[in-house]
DNA sequence: CATTCGACAAGACAGCATGTCTTGCGAAGT
DNA sequence: ACTTCGCAAGACATGCTGTCTTGTCGAATG
């Protein structure tokens, strides 16, 4: 079974209260879906601002006392973002590319869904990972969570390798774990994006050559994409 | 009368002063390095806390005003603790150890040494290393003098193996340097340690085995220590 | 139709952070 | 001796979080 307990949460432990009435809860979930949208452009414009409280309910068109009544507090609100975040765009999408019997296509698709997802929001997830280590009070147990999926996923991976005999002979399950889990880190696909200069498509032809050549039996993936010219010779920039 | 007003002190631009006299310049710079010690302190204590200067100052036993006076700011001070830190303990030991004629040693040498320099301040250079996004005014600028000093080293000891015919075919110097970044960057080592529970020697066998195998040509380390027993089989603990 | 109730606005208030500025003191410098 | 420097102490302005209170409008309900 994969990871990603994909459950109706439509009624999660969430402030929102019982209701017999229709309207009124239609609405009470669109302005709590505002707020959160209004997380995201926070985020998005500023990514390397603290995030007020004050800034989300101007930018979201309610009051600041409104935000604290749904979410309780300004954790409450970026764990309740973070969570939306990962239900939205998290590893659903990854597990469907995922679907192949090759565990060396799982392995290649699986790196490209999983570096499309974190880039598709890069500076969101690069805001909640930081955010993480400062505050782990906040979006720390939702970030740990988002770890734990990958950290199952590359062990699922890894034993799959094995068991096709894919697996390099110098190299245990726990090892390749280890190793995938390093090269799939939203850190390493940052680190060539953004500190690097790389495109998203070259990022994702890197980390799969690392990760192939790292853990599988003969793995000869070229590190650049062989059609296009070479890697930009572009020095790093921020 | 003659005061000797100095206002040519563009020797950094620090707030060191310019002096004729010896022991107000000593108890100065004793003051000075007391809070970056506490700043030290604060970090290790509580890396998961933002780290306010009214914390410093008392740890200190200076007066908060005190702090203001000489760094000007929490970025200052902040960015001073960083480049002190990079100072004391930063890459000048890691050059050290790269002194060797054989690139693949200067490698693998390089590799253990970047790693323990990282892992015998972890918490420091994690909370650094997260403020850098948080906050790029602060420690951004020195931060990113950290990831230059580091690429320059890759792309050193990229195009060393190069010249001994040690890189891969299939791997251009450009491509070994983004590899090796990402596999020598701190989020790499602590992903392994925090995120994975490894102790510090399995993780640089780890980082190691990465870096040779997938830039090297016939790279063969194995990726566990052999005369021990394999990584520990416990889950992912935190 | 009138009344109740729930979602939300508006804003006062306390607590804590940064950052500035002023004042005073004691010891090093001359 | 008296000036100057390093620093303590603290007032003050500003901005953010978090709590609580009061008011309003429209949906729900009998």
């Amino acid at each position: 079974m994969d990871t990603m307990s994909s459950e109706m949460c439509e009624d999660v432990r969430m402030a929102t209260r019982k209701y017999e009435q229709r309207v009124r809860a239609e609405s009470a979930e669109e302005t709590r879906r505002g707020i959160l949208e209004a997380v995201g452009h926070c985020l998005r414009d500023a990514p390397n601002e603290p995030l007020s409280v004050d800034r989300v309910a101007r930018l979201a068109g309610v009051a600041r006392s409104t935000i604290y009544l749904v979410f309780g507090s300004r954790s409450g609100l970026l764990e309740a973002f973070a969570e939306d975040l990962w239900a939205r765009t998290g590893l659903g999408d990854v597990s469907a590319a995922v679907a192949s019997d090759d565990p060396l296509t799982h392995l290649r698709d699986g790196i490209a869904a999983a570096s499309r997802m974190f880039a598709a929001e890069r500076d969101v997830y690069r805001a909640l990972f930081s955010m993480a280590h400062v505050d782990p009070a906040s979006v720390g147990v939702t970030v740990q969570r988002m770890e734990d999926d990958r950290a199952g996923g590359m062990a699922y991976l890894a034993q799959r390798l094995a068991d096709a005999g894919a697996l390099r002979t110098d190299t245990s399950v726990v090892d390749a774990t280890h190793i995938l889990a390093v090269v799939t880190s939203f850190e390493s696909l940052d680190q060539l994006i953004a500190g690097r200069g790389m495109s998203l498509d070259d990022a994702i032809v890197v980390l799969t050559a690392i990760a192939e050549r790292s853990v599988c039996e003969g793995g000869r993936t070229r590190a650049s994409a062989p059609p296009r010219r070479r890697a930009a010779t572009s020095p790093p920039r921020s």
